[in-house]
DNA sequence: AATAACGTTTACGTTAACGTAAATCGGAAG
DNA sequence: CTTCCGATTTACGTTAACGTAAACGTTATT
């Protein structure tokens, strides 16, 4: 059995540190991003892990950082924006204007989100009547046919 | 009074021809693009408008395209996307599959838009909660400051 | 003829979000 | 020590959807 396979650093006396740390694999592998999906967060300045030596050093803040950029991303976010709204999200700089300009700034998103739904249900509306029309138009077609066949 | 202003064609007898010609400007102009869009969209196969000489003629028919083009934008297509939904949609090639593939197709679109609304319900919820919070401390704080400031 | 006003082709530039590869480095195992 | 593994840095490559500019042809107007 391997000491530290997994987690980055597990105490040796059984306690779990409040703050865990994880290797850039455990967060790779958790969250299914690359390696260099991480790195490049962190170049963009969305991540800050702490390093031991070389190697980087993610805590559990980082992880909620993690999954509000991936959250940012199936919401079709930049990696811009999602900086924007996670500096936001921060307790630290957390004065209620920033708090009212994110929530500002989704529901700007959900507009855009609702106007899609809208649109697309006209498409499949529209998409089900042509539908309608073609199956009729087959049918009278193959009873036409039917005679001089 | 300049003849042919606007239209790239107007019958001089009166008459509107069935299928009008619009001249690239047209088309830009009235549906909002670059003509730059307009010939990378039939660089990627998307539109086919004729030729007059060099300058290109579009007809109605195009009209309907690009407007199919630019609603799977706001959908979030690709164009490649898009350029399939268009051939389905295209009456010439209409078998019951094709068109059955397309509401396919549409509907997984719709999944994921329902998706992210889903989603982005929770995050607006999530943060008006904070809010209440935030609040709520905050009013606490200057109740508490108020005796010693 | 010259200029202006459009249109065309050709082609390089741009942004976003990583992918991919090469070179390097430190630690662990044999 | 050597080998191997995983991590890091550096840097060029990639796709999408056009933007932007250059150079040139065609009409129409002056």
């Amino acid at each position: 059995m391997k000491k530290t396979t997994g987690k980055a650093q597990s105490s040796a006396d059984g306690f779990q540190a409040v703050d865990e740390r994880y290797s850039i694999r455990d967060l790779a592998k958790d969250f299914a991003v690359t390696t260099r999906a991480l790195r490049f967060y962190e170049e963009r300045g969305l991540l800050r892990p702490q390093r031991k030596g070389q190697s980087r050093i993610y805590s559990a803040a980082d992880r909620v950082r993690l999954t509000l950029i991936l959250r940012g991303k199936r919401l079709g976010f930049t990696l811009d924006e999602s900086a924007e709204l996670i500096a936001m999200y921060d307790p630290s700089g957390n004065n209620a204007g920033q708090l009212q300009a994110l929530i500002d700034k989704i529901q700007e998103k959900q507009q855009r989100i609702n106007a899609q739904k809208r649109e697309i249900e006209l498409m499949l509306s529209d998409l089900k009547e042509w539908e309608q029309r073609s199956l009729k138009a087959l049918t009278e077609l193959s009873r036409g046919t039917k005679q001089n066949q």
